[in-house]
DNA sequence: AGTTGTGAATCTGTTCACAGCC
DNA sequence: GGCTGTGAACAGATTCACAACT
């Protein structure tokens, strides 16, 4: 997979939202193929940004007959990396913390949170939901046993900018940020992604406020 | 406060992000005032676009000086809805909802959720974390009575699109859609703001494969 | 001197529209 | 006839740069 030129987080998003959407489409509708209009509709976005979305990596539809889904589904997953399994470590056990730890949304699915940190002496050394809990500490080496390069940050606000700074110095390559705290500029061989649920729920109270 | 034009999702995400800021920054600094540079260094933007930003509601900074920060923070509060108090209901009490349903940054805002439905009647009837959980047929009663507008929905993503029309068409005007499922066209006057963390930690996965 | 507020310029993302193929 | 793939046109968002003000 050859990519010609810096592609927009936008159309990365998207196409993480066309395989879900597929998946469903091939498992329920049980298709074999689908077209441009027919994605755009499952996701209320337009035939054309789907079509100029898939362009930016190849041609893989057929002009008069649209996409086969298994191959398309294929593609994607290739495009967005999900071949391979990445190791994930989740640092904070907090609520939040727990609750990724079980998220459903990462089972069967590329991701495995193998190793979980907290500084808490009362979850080190403790197992949740089967995985092992070390303190923030051992973060460097267990990375490196473990080849972990993901790492999901959530702990408390007040300390996410310093344990951004560990991660990164650990090996660590992508985090995917629920502190709420988004003010890391990362190196450029490392990127954040910014889940921030309190910012989202405060622009529905500007959009009920003023529109 | 009186919009002049359409604001750009991206713009109020950002305010959101600067009156967040600026509180840790009245708190642990403790300065009086900050400039657009000041805002911009705290999040990694510019300081143009910060100006720019809070240039779309009015004039709120001095000349030569800067802003003073708790003015601002008033103002952004202002802006964003935020002097008001909204009742939440929360839709799914499975691991994300639970976690929804005790979620720190929630705490001492302006959203409280003071109401939870399920349908597993394991839950009905219980309560979790002293909020009342109710079954999802009762929806339109207690959003009535108790004049709830925003709804968290954390159900399974084969169930969401049910979930939001039972939930617009009990009078739910705002969702926060943590469910993974992301396809659906909300009426003129509603909104759905969707948090999709597989899709970020996908787009993490693509970087690091790609990049 | 320092910093805002904002039109103009630039950059980025989306949509159009149609040639080309099935 | 139907649908893709894509350059060109358009729309939207960001950055520049500077006049205006303290």
């Amino acid at each position: 997979m050859v990519i010609k030129s810096k592609i927009s987080p936008l159309t990365i998003q998207r196409l993480s939202t066309y395989l879900r959407g597929l998946k469903y489409f091939a498992q329920e509708e049980g298709k074999a193929s689908v077209s441009s209009d027919d994605i755009a509709l499952w996701l209320g976005g337009t035939a054309a940004q789907v079509r100029k979305d898939l362009s930016y990596f190849g041609s893989f539809g057929k002009k008069g007959r649209g996409y086969n889904v298994d191959e398309l589904i294929k593609t994607l997953e290739d495009i967005l990396g999900l071949d391979k399994s990445w190791k994930v470590a989740l640092i904070g056990l907090g609520r939040l913390g727990r609750s990724m730890a079980v998220y459903k949304g990462f089972r069967n699915s590329s991701f495995e949170i193998v190793a979980i940190f907290d500084i808490d002496p009362q979850k080190v050394g403790t197992k949740y939901n089967e995985t092992p809990v070390y303190h923030l500490d051992d973060l460097t080496r267990v990375c490196e046993e473990e080849g972990i390069l993901i790492s999901i940050v959530a702990t408390p606000a007040e300390v996410a900018n310093k344990v951004f700074q560990i991660a990164l110095d650990a090996g660590i390559r992508g985090i995917l940020n629920l502190s709420g705290r988004s003010s890391f500029n990362p190196p450029p061989h490392a990127f954040i992604k910014d889940v921030n649920m309190e910012a989202e729920i405060e622009s529905l109270s500007f959009c009920l406020t003023h529109y």
